[in-house]
RNA sequence: GCCGAAGUGGCGGAAUAGGCAGACGCGCACGACUCAAAAUCGUGUUCCCUCCGGGAAUGAGGGUUCGAUUCCCUCCUUCGGCACCA
């Protein structure tokens, strides 16, 4: 995942990229062509609002960043591509974030609606119920509560994808954000049926519930509900009134605590139940969203925990219809809802129909319930998602202007393509008002209507910097290419990515955000597949020293500069790459590192060392080479597994081990041999991911060998080389290790068994007793009962 | 409340098919080198006991198994997500 141009790079940085570059690097040894790009998502709020603290060009300071950033990143020894660099606010890269804006229009994908929209009051600009974080409902960005404004804005219909998104087939995706993505989709099956007032207008309901529809009491509507000012009587219309204003003066998060008592006011009107033309009273209250479903439900106390928490304040009627087994339900005298598996009664044609605890039509009675009512016209099987359409437009400068105009004649049309790019004016006032800057702007907004020519308004609102990032792989295909957003030649080469890696904060947002764009452009026709990356793998954070995020206020940065001046990329690297599982991390320890720094100088002192380089090995016993052999090859087969599994951490364990190993085989007179400069060769190819300029120096200045040895191929195993001859095998006497037998690697179950009953340590436990059972676990074990 | 991830020495972590728990490293202790220190090198380092040898231990408890860090059940803790979602 590319960054956001803040300043400088943190060690956050480089934990997401070296060990993925490691990897880059690996994947290039083993002979693919490898594509290793990196860019900047340089549009954004931070530098607007540094821009308004500080009076510098939002311009100015993003490309300052994005030239001490590519300096930092070139420190890291990373192999990015860097022909290959997208800039995502640069006009040749925001020409096509605004032509695939244009593309979604005409596909009938963006959509402009009035609507109440999530507010940062810091930020001045809507967010996209993506960017609403946590139970006090904050800002993304800043962490400011956000506030409920009624905008009209742009969204995209990301909801009609809702289902595809869903299905995950085909991509090796972490199950972590699989799962996260689900819930954020939040689908619920059931059936939506309408209900009737007295005065015959429909009311329309979404349950997941409609086996319950006999029990349905009464009727909730949210204060919001097109139809409350209807139904109200005249004598209840105060209290509705005053119940509907108090209700609006509440923040979200005020209405949305679960712990608060729930309350409403009886409207005054009746709807009928369509199952069986009961009469029962509509309320309103807070409890029912207007965002949610239709903004009106089927009270079902009996059966709902939030349904008879307000018939029992109310003194609301509770009918059961669900009997569970062996227990009777009594509606006046129940003190909780029974939410579970029952038998359907009070039901009418369906009483005594198993209703189990599967959701959707798994359930039978769901499932006949379902059937009836369309049978009959009064509801349908339905889906209901809490996945909303994505809003991009942001009031905000720094961001791709969203190319439409707006003519009193012909409404909203896009900016024709030989008008692309519309361009940021560049001398804006930045004032933190709550409008757009650009729409503060004398004339840049002028223009004229696409369709008659005459004076015609800009959108002044800018899109989401989301946007910019759905689409800036394929930009990395050709970022010079002119004529569209990729070079299809490049396309058909390179795509769908092979490997993507980043953090887990996006996998609400970015990651869904992608996926959604990949899949409208393929019904547009401009890409292929049914996913844009198909494995994805995520690193974990790097703590403070003090085990808590780190923040400039609580003065735990890591800065990787410093490191680097002081130990060097290779060992910075290295740590970066043992001290945590990667997808875990771990809080960092300054002093850990000086492991990873140790390994790095003794392994140069291993190759520069006279010792090591001695020309007539001294070596007199077949048994050290053949062992030092043996480690080298066992070495390579885990680290070439541990690269394919992201698993650094051991890759730099194995490294270490073998390098201990090749110490005391040098000790033995190994220096010199033929197994001791295979054993070179392939140490510093397997060490090349890693270190990559200590790898290259040694294998150059100290071997003698040809440049570069990043061109080399990844060495094969030789599995007869990491072949044990003999292995150490532990007996287990009732579960306890008791001794040790060593049998050839060959052994037969029969020779394993012998073996361990014949040892010394053995005999001793049996007492001349016959064991009960043997068990021998070739290879691996023998275990003896007595 | 629901969903997900995790819990192993003083610390980071390893155990990749249910088979020797603690690899590798940090730290610590002791030793070598040094006038001394740092660096470097070497040895040791889960806990407990009567230190020969034995016992206990992978968040807690239970189960399956000859054998469980690994599989199953119940629970606890931490982190992340969602949350009056009908």
């Amino acid at each position: 995942m590319l960054p956001y141009p803040s300043g400088d790079l943190h060690i956050g940085h480089w934990y997401a990229m070296t060990p993925s570059d490691a990897r880059a690097r690996f994947m290039r040894m083993k002979g693919y062509n490898v594509l290793f790009p990196m860019g900047f998502d340089a549009f954004g709020l931070p530098a607007e609002n540094a821009a308004i603290r500080e009076g510098v060009h939002p311009m100015k300071r993003t490309f300052e960043n994005i030239g001490r950033m590519r300096k930092q990143m070139r420190s890291m020894g990373t192999m990015f591509d860097w022909e290959r660099e997208a800039v995502s606010a640069d006009p040749a890269y925001y020409k096509w974030t605004e032509w695939f804006f244009i593309q979604l229009f005409k596909a009938g994908l963006a959509y402009r609606k009035m609507s109440p929209v999530d507010w940062c009051p810091n930020c001045n600009t809507t967010l996209a119920r993506e960017q609403v974080w946590g139970e006090d409902r904050h800002c993304e960005r800043c962490g400011t509560p956000v506030i409920k404004k009624d905008l009209e804005q742009w969204f995209f219909k990301t909801t009609k994808y809702a289902d595809e998104l869903l299905n995950f087939d085909g991509i090796d995706w972490p199950q972590t954000v699989k799962t996260l993505q689900t819930n954020w989709i939040g689908r619920s099956e059931g059936a939506s049926v309408t209900f009737k007032t007295e005065a015959g207008d429909p009311i329309e309901i979404f349950t997941t519930r409609p086996d319950t529809l006999w029990g349905a009491t009464f009727m909730v509507f949210s204060p919001e509900h097109p139809l409350v000012d209807k139904v109200t009587s005249p004598g209840q219309k105060e209290a509705v009134e005053a119940y509907k204003q108090q209700a609006a003066r509440q923040s979200d998060i005020e209405r949305e605590a679960v712990d608060k008592e729930k309350t409403g006011v009886f409207t005054g009107g009746y709807a009928i139940n369509p199952v069986n033309q009961e009469r029962i009273p509509i309320w309103i209250a807070d409890y029912v969203l207007m965002s949610y479903g239709t903004g009106a439900i089927m009270a079902v106390p009996a059966h709902d925990e939030r349904d008879f928490a307000f018939a029992r304040k109310y003194g609301l009627k509770v009918i059961p219809v669900i009997q569970p087994e062996g227990m009777e339900l009594d509606g006046d005298t129940m003190e909780a809802a029974h939410e579970h598996e029952g038998a359907m009664i009070n039901s009418g044609p369906f009483n005594g129909t198993r209703a189990t605890n599967d959701k959707g039509i798994k359930n039978p009675a769901i499932k006949t319930v379902i059937e009836w009512l369309e049978e009959r016209g009064i509801g349908k099987r339905s889906v209901n998602y809490r996945y909303r359409d994505w809003l991009i437009s942001r009031q905000r400068y720094w961001g791709a202007p969203i190319p439409m105009v707006h003519c009193e004649k012909h409404g909203w049309n896009p900016v024709p393509d030989d008008q692309l790019p519309v361009l940021l004016p560049e001398d804006v006032e930045w004032k933190p008002t709550g409008e757009s800057p650009l729409k503060l702007h004398p004339t840049w907004k002028q223009t004229t209507c696409p369709i008659c020519g005459e004076a015609a308004v800009r959108e002044t609102d800018t899109m989401d910097t989301f946007m910019c990032s759905s689409w800036y792989h394929l930009r990395y295909l050709s970022p010079k290419y002119n004529k569209g957003p990729f070079d299809e030649a490049e396309y058909n080469y390179w795509m769908p990515v092979d490997t993507y890696t980043g953090g887990i904060e996006h996998a609400t947002m970015h990651l869904l955000y992608t996926r959604f764009f990949h899949k409208a452009l393929r019904d547009i026709g401009i890409t292929e597949g049914n996913e844009p990356m198909l494995q994805l793998r995520n690193q974990g954070m790097v703590l403070g020293e003090d085990n808590e995020k780190m923040s400039k206020s609580r003065g735990n940065v890591i800065a990787p500069d410093v490191l680097v001046e002081k130990y060097g990329a290779d060992s910075v690297r290295a740590y970066i790459m043992f001290f945590a599982r990667w997808e875990m991390g771990a809080p960092w320890d300054s002093q850990g590192i000086e492991g990873a720094v140790r390994w790095v100088r003794r392994v140069w002192t291993l190759f520069t060392d006279p010792a090591s380089r001695s020309a007539s090995p001294t070596v007199g016993s077949d048994e050290t080479k053949k062992n030092l052999r043996r480690k080298v090859h066992q070495t390579l087969r885990n680290v070439t597994r541990d690269f394919e599994n992201f698993e650094f951490n051991t890759i730099i364990s194995s490294l270490m081990e073998l390098m201990n190993e090749m110490y005391k085989a040098r000790e033995a007179g190994a220096a010199g041999t033929d197994e001791w400069k295979e054993a070179q060769e392939i140490y510093l190819k397997m060490m090349a991911p890693v270190t990559p300029h200590i790898a290259e120096e040694l294998w150059t200045s100290y071997l003698g060998k040809p440049y570069s040895i990043h061109q080399q191929a990844w060495p094969s195993v030789d599995e007869a080389a990491a072949k044990e001859d003999t292995i150490e095998i532990p007996v287990q006497v009732n579960g306890k290790v008791r001794g040790k037998v060593v049998v050839p690697a060959d052994a037969s179950e029969d020779e394993i068994r012998a073996a361990a009953l014949a040892s010394e340590a053995i005999q001793k436990y049996l007492e001349g007793k016959e064991p009960k059972k043997i068990i021998v676990a070739k290879g691996r074990l023998v275990s003896v009962v007595v």
